[in-house]
DNA sequence: CATGAATGAGATTTCATTCAT
DNA sequence: TATGAATGAAATCTCATTCAT
C-alpha cells in the first residue's frame, strides 16, 4: 500500500492489522471456480480490504485479484473498471451499515434509553468496521467523486434520520427532550463524536501520546458521547443558552 | 489524482476547489531557479497541494515537480524520497497549526467567552485549511506510519491542551465549569465536532442531501458546537447525570 | 480504434463519418436472436464497419460483437477466428464490387460513351463504398497476407477486364481508339485516378489545404479522369509520342 | 503486427521484406547509451519501420523499444505518447520527401523533359520508400486524425506545386502545353498514377494475377505514366474534347 | 444454437528512483 | 547547485481465445 517501495520494507501496524493484506493469497486456484456469484463475492471482499487498507489509489487491481484468488481480467469482466469495483465496494459497505441500523427497534423504549442504545450501536458499528471508516475516509479524500457516480448511493437515505425523528418527537412530547431539535444535527453530533475517535485514532494517539485503541479509553469515550448528547437534549433549565441542537 | 482515467474526465468539485491542482504549473522555468530556499519551498508547497488532493499514494513525484516548476531530480536532492517529502509536508502542516494556536491569548478572558473564542478559532482553522484536514485524513488512512517516522512530529505537543487546562481550572474555581473535567476529553470533543464536519463534508452532503459547504449550514454548526460544549461544561444542577466530560 | 486514449478524446471526421462506429450498438439483445443467418449477417456487417474504421489490428472482437448485438463467443462459433472473420469481410466486399460491375451492360453503347459510363460507375462505386477503399487499404498495409489465405479471392477475376477488352477491340475496329492498348493498363489507369483520390483524401486535403470531399472538387475530378483517359485512348495524330497506353 | 497470434506463425512476405522487423533487435544495450540524440534517432528509426509494417494500431511500443535497443520508458521520455511518436515519424517522413523534391532543379530544362524527369523522380521516390507509402496509407486509414494534430505538417506546402506551376507557365508560353491547366490537378494525376501502383501492389498483384513488383511491369508503368501525362498536357488539336486537366 | 465464465498475454502508460555529468 | 538520461517494475486495461454448460 502506501507505496510499492515502502510496502516491501518493514511496516509496523497499530491496531487495525486486520486490514493488512496477507502476502500469500488463498490460492484456491485449483482449477478455476466457475461460479459466478462466488467469484464476484471473492473479488468484492478482497477489494473491500485492499481499498480500506490503501484508499482508492493505494489499492491495486493486481493485489485485489491475487487476494481474491482470481486473475485481473475477471475484475474487468464483472466490474468494468477499478472505479466500478470501488463503487461496488462503497455501495455494499453503505448497504451493510443501513441494514445494521434497520435491525434496531427502539420504538418501545424510553427515549433517553433509546438514545443510549442507538449511540452504543453506532459506536459498536464503527468500532467493528474499521474498513467502513477507512472507505468513507478514502472517499472523502477523493471529494466523493466516486459516490456521486452511483445511482444506488444517491438514493440511500439514512434510516437513522427517521429513527431519530421518532425519538425526538416522542421525547419532546414526554417533556424530557427539548422541543427545538433537529434530527440532522443530532445525527451529526452522534456521528462526529464517534467517527472522529476512530477515523483519527492513529494521529490522535500520536498527538495525545495515549493509545486510543486500548480498552479503558474506548469505554470512557462511549460513555462521554452518551453523556454529552443526553445533556444537550435535556430541556433547558430556566435561562437557556440560545439554541442547543 | 485518483486515477489517470478519472482525472481526464470531468470532475466536479464541491467547495474545496483550492485543492485541485492547476493543470498548468507556474512555469517559472525562465532558466533555472538557482535559489536553494526558493526551490525547496516551491517543492514543499506543490507537494502539500498534491498530497492533499490525492493522498499519499494518489500524488506523484512527477506532478509535484511539474507543479513546483522544477524537475523530479530536485525532489530527491532535497527530500531524499517521496516519503521524505511527505513527512516534511506533514511536519510543516502541523507546525503551522501549532503556530496558529500559540497566537491565541485567552488568559484574560472570561472562561466561557474564552471557550467560545477557542472553538471559533479552531473551526476557522479547519475551514480555511482543507489541505490540513486532507493530509491528516490521508495519514490516518495510512495508519500514521509516516508520522511515526518523524522525530519532530513525535515531540509536537498540543498547545491546545495547556490552554484548555488553564481555562478549565479557572472556570471551575469560578464555579462556572464542572470540576470533574479532563482537558483531553474537552479537546477531543471540540475537535471531533469541528473536524468531522469538514473531513466528511463530501460524503455527508451526499448522504444528507444538503450542501454542508454553504453558508447557513456552516454558521449554524459552529453555533451548535459552542452550545453543546458549553452545556456539557456547565455544572450539573441538582442530580448529576453521572460524569460528564 | 487508433488507441484507447485517443478514442475518448474528440475526434473530428471529415466526410466519411459513416465509417465511425456508433457508441451505442443496436442492442437488438431483446432476448437472443435465435436466427443463424441473421446473427451471421449482423456480425459480418458490424465487422465490415469496424475493420474499415480501424484496419485489421485496429478492430477488436469485443467491439464487433457489441456492435453486432451478440457476444464474442458467437464470432468464434461462426468465423473461427478474427482472421477468419476478416477474410469473410474481404470476400463479401469484393463480391459486392464484382456484382456491381456485372450489372453493367455497355455492349450496345458507343465505345467512347461506354468508357465515360464505366469510369463514372467505378467512380461512383468508390465514392459510395468508403469501407471498400478502407478494407483494401488495410489489406495492402498487411501486404495482402489475409487475402492470400482465401480460396474465393484467388479466383475472383475482374469482370472489368473483359468489359474493357470488348470496348477496346470495338473502339479500335471503329478507328476511334488506338490499337496498341492493353486492358490491364487501361484498368489500372482508371482505377488509379479514381482510387487515389478517395484512398488518400484525408492526407491530401491536409496537404493541398483543400477539402476534396466537397462537391465542386469531386465532380471536377471525375470529369478530369474521363478527359485524361479518353485523350490517352485517342489515336495519335501524325507524329506519335512513342507508345501511349 | 497484423496480430499477435498471427505474427508467431509463418508469415510469407512478398516484395517489401525490408519492412519486416528483425526478431532479434540489435541489443546495443551494452551499458546504456547516454546520448540523447542517438537514442531519439534510434527510437524514431525503429518506429518508422514498425509503424510502416503494421500501421498505427498494429505497431507496439514494446516492439519499437526493443528494436531501438532501449526500453519503453524512453519512448515516453522523448515522445510523450505513442501518438506523439507516430506524429514525429510522419513529420520526418514528409520532411524527407520534401527534401528530395527540393533537390530537383528543373528550371533550365525543356518543360516536356522536365515533366519526364519529375515523374521519374517521384516514381523512384515511391519505389524506394515503401515505408512512406505505408505510413501515409496508415494515416489515411485513421482519417488523418494524427496529422491534423501536427503543427509542422499543417505548414508543409508541397514544393512540387510550385515546381509544377513554373513548368506549366513556361510550357504554355512556349506553346507546347495547354493553357488551361491547374497545378493541383497535374500533381494529383502524377501522384495517383504512381502511388496507386505501389500502395495497392499487393492486392492488385493478386487481382490481376500478375506480379507488379517485378521488373518489366515496373518500367512499363513508369513509361505509361509519362506518356499519359504528356499527352494530357499537349495542346488540343483542332476540336478539343471539352476541358482536359 | 447460444452463452457465461475464465484466462494469459500483451497493450499503453506512469511509477519512484538512480546514474552520470 | 542543478539537471538530462536512463530504467525496471508495476499500474490499468484490452486483446484474442478456450472451457464448460
Amino acid at each position: 500500500m502506501t507505496s510499492r517501495r515502502l510496502s516491501s520494507k518493514g511496516v509496523q501496524l497499530t491496531g487495525l492489522e486486520s486490514l493488512m493484506p496477507n502476502v500469500k493469497p488463498k490460492r484456491k486456484k485449483a482449477k478455476a471456480i466457475r461460479d459466478s456469484a462466488a467469484t464476484r463475492a471473492a473479488i468484492l471482499n478482497a477489494a473491500k480490504k485492499e481499498f480500506a487498507f490503501g484508499g482508492y489509489s493505494g489499492a491495486s487491481i493486481g493485489k485485489i485479484s491475487r487476494r481474491a484468488g482470481t486473475n485481473e481480467r475477471m475484475i474487468y469482466y464483472y466490474y468494468k473498471s477499478k472505479e466500478g469495483l470501488y463503487i461496488a465496494v462503497l455501495e455494499q459497505a453503505y448497504a451493510e451499515m443501513v441494514d445494521a441500523e434497520n435491525a434496531l427497534d427502539l420504538d418501545q423504549m424510553d427515549p433517553r434509553e433509546a438514545i443510549r442504545e442507538l449511540i452504543s450501536v453506532i459506536w459498536k458499528y464503527y468500532r467493528e468496521h474499521p474498513e467502513f471508516i477507512a472507505l468513507v475516509g478514502s472517499e472523502n479524500l477523493e471529494r466523493a467523486i466516486h459516490i456521486k457516480k452511483s445511482r444506488k448511493l444517491k438514493k440511500i437515505a439514512s434510516p437513522q434520520l427517521r429513527i431519530l425523528e421518532n425519538l425526538l418527537s416522542r421525547g419532546s412530547l414526554m417533556g424530557i427532550f427539548r422541543t427545538d431539535i433537529d434530527a440532522h444535527r443530532l445525527f451529526l453530533t452522534i456521528a462526529a463524536l464517534g467517527w472522529f475517535y476512530f477515523s483519527n485514532m492513529h494521529t490522535l494517539s500520536n498527538y495525545l501520546q495515549k493509545d486510543l485503541a486500548r480498552e479503558p479509553a474506548l469505554h470512557e469515550w462511549l460513555q462521554h458521547i452518551i453523556a454529552v448528547v443526553l445533556t444537550s437534549l435535556a430541556p433547558t433549565q430556566s435561562k437557556s443558552s440560545k439554541s442547543i441542537i
